[in-house]
DNA sequence: GTCAATGGTTTGTCCGGACAATCGAACTTC
DNA sequence: GAAGTTCGATTGTCCGGACAAACCATTGAC
């Protein structure tokens, strides 16, 4: 059976914008199986009333999310399956409530203290100079699973303790305008100290995972650095990545 | 100064490639500095000789790597430095080799046993099938750092430890003709066993970073399943990755 | 002085067409 | 029967143009 496309002319949605939404939903469903061709560009431009560049734009979006493959002289293929999401910039917030965990957040500092040389490196700000420091405890099912220690560049954000113990700090920002770029991520592993044991409920020793974060906003600014702790009997960190050609 | 670019028509190479490519050496180099306006793309096309539409797919390919930042009404801008290469699915070799350490590789094992339900579920074989097996020491600078398990399916290539030792798998694969697609992966922690600790040097507990992989190619066969430990004390994950607009 | 309207600049979207490069299969030849 | 050849199908690249949408700075009104 052919696939059921539409596309509205009057939506402020852009056209291939709606195609390739359309297009994705089809094969998560399962209406798109994996392997089969997608019937040529020209045909579908014509089926759909839109020109060919278009589709082809609608299709590309997909090829760069690794659902579709093109294939010269062939056509293009739905991917076999096994494909979910690629890496995204996603902050452990939203990766526990997606997961069905219900997440909560424990507040235990949040000030503003003068940069150390590191945090200073890491955000360009002079040493010695203001950042908000906010240091976090993530809780799944009541149980502990991360300290998250946070670093933001003075001005930028009204960190209310209140707001944080809601939300994810990464929700805090885009609703506060900031438009997150990239990130420069080292994720490592080391035994706890007793400090760092007794915080997640730890026997000391115990081995964590940790990661450093450097965020940047599109202007290239570091808009936060923080450094955090995971348990590693109840946290991994799961992602897909996809080849570049 | 006007930065310097030209296009050779009677290259096969793509123009759109060439322009791109000529971009991201001088934002390597430093000639197009950071927060510096790119010039609008109808000027810029008329001064190469190229159309508008060759120009913007140049300049997209190195939005999506992240080093340029478009604005409507305003402007293509070079982001803010700081970004290096976003994530790749790159090898543990290719990483020691482009850091500049040497690595060495000792092959364990490399022989030929039947699946058991992990590894079956992983490679989406039959359980109990033939797979190959291959154990591996891989070392930098005559240090152990990382032991590595890794399953392939059957018929998909040839394995000598000659060749395994001489340079990576991810290469060896490649070579033979298999375009890798996509990669699950899953990063943790865990304390090393007696046996672990004794193959990578480590006292018996100490931190390990694990990870997972499955690799796909691009029909989304699964090509590669693996498991390997790392010497936290000696290695951590580097990368950066984009938000996704 | 502050706020709103205006206009120019630049990217975003879309069109229709043209030719080249590559793939796979059918066909031919030895 | 095996190997090389031709041919149709499909995506890749490129062009030139048109209008829309968003941003920024200037201008104007209150």
């Amino acid at each position: 059976m052919t696939l059921q496309l539409s596309v509205d002319r009057s939506s402020p949605v852009p056209l291939y914008f709606q195609l390739s939404q359309q297009l994705e939903a089809a094969i998560e469903h399962g209406e798109l199986t994996p392997g089969s061709l997608l019937g040529n560009e020209i045909e579908l431009a014509g089926r759909l009333g839109l020109s060919r560049p278009t589709v082809r734009q609608a299709i590309q979006s997909l090829v760069d999310k690794g659902l579709l493959v093109r294939r010269r002289g062939v056509g293009t293929q739905v991917v076999h399956s096994q494909v979910k999401r690629p890496l995204e910039l996603s902050s452990l917030y939203d990766d526990l409530e997606a997961a069905g965990q219900r997440p909560e957040t424990r507040v235990l500092v949040n000030t503003v203290v003068p940069a150390s040389a590191e945090v200073a490196a890491a955000l360009a700000v002079a040493e010695g100079s203001d950042v908000h420091r906010v240091e976090r405890l993530r809780l799944a099912h009541s149980e502990p699973v991360a300290y998250l220690c946070n670093y933001l560049p003075p001005g930028l954000l009204d960190l209310e303790s209140s707001q944080l113990e809601a939300t994810g700090l990464y929700r805090l920002m885009r609703a506060a305008g900031i438009t997150l770029h990239s990130a420069r991520q080292s994720v490592g592993a080391r035994a706890a100290t007793v400090v760092e044991a007794e915080r997640l409920g730890e026997p000391e020793g115990a081995p964590l995972l940790t990661m450093q974060r450097t965020t940047f906003d599109d202007t290239g600014r570091a808009v936060e650095f923080g450094t955090h702790t995971y348990r590693a009997s109840r946290y991994s960190f799961e992602f897909q990545l996809l080849v570049r050609p």
